[in-house]
DNA sequence: TAGATATTTAGCACATTGGCTAAATATCTA
DNA sequence: TAGATATTTAGCCAATGTGCTAAATATCTA
């Protein structure tokens, strides 16, 4: 997949404001799919289905937890595509990242 | 319009991979419909649609020279609306502004 | 004014999106 | 194993998005 397609899937993820607000709900730590969906006024599928989008933009991780299914968000890859895109476009803004140090993190390569 | 409408407008309009061309074609300065059009395999009312969801969402603005239309990329709309999403996602990445100084312009208002 | 050029608007076709309900799958517990 | 709980998958439907061509509008030029 190129690049540009794989921006297309983060945008195209971000178009929808339940989705935006999945991710900000996201901030405080990984949560289940259950209480993800608890939080909105539409159907647990319906639900579901927004998490599948946006794990297939890599904007989301997922992890069985017994019965559970427990989503985190990849602060990474939002800032990194965002940060690709306003630089491309508006050099002016630049996106500055305080990465926290872990230990044995390597540096992505290009 | 709620304020989460107002940046669904935007995100909705950078879904489309042509139209974040076009924005980043319009990084170097006005440019006219017809030479916006000509850098795209695609027919020149369809470019003149994606011009009107971007004017829509108020990331470009326009204005007529004679016979054609030139549009300008409004880069302060893009990037405070993208800064916004960004910091109430993943405060620890900040989006730097090197605003411009201008002659007479106020400070925006929360 | 007539015609050429630039652009938008209108209307059609087709694919995608996002909601729903019902059913399937996976895991836990008695 | 049977049943309860959590979640996803499948399939339907209405709305939206994006391409096209034809026609309308605006401006320039002869």
């Amino acid at each position: 997949m190129t690049e540009a397609q794989d921006e297309t899937g983060v945008f195209k993820a971000l178009a929808d404001p339940t989705r935006r607000q999945i991710l900000e709900d996201l901030r405080g730590g990984e949560l289940a799919a259950g209480e993800i969906a608890g939080k909105f006024p539409i159907s647990a599928p319906s639900i579901s289905r927004h998490l599948g989008v946006l794990k297939g933009a890599g904007l989301v991780t997922e992890r069985r937890d017994g019965n559970r299914i427990l989503y985190t968000l990849a602060e990474d890859r939002l800032a990194t595509c965002i940060g690709r895109f306003l630089s491309a476009v508006c050099p002016e803004q630049i996106v500055l990242r305080h990465t926290k140090w872990r230990p044995g993190a390597q540096r992505e390569g290009s």
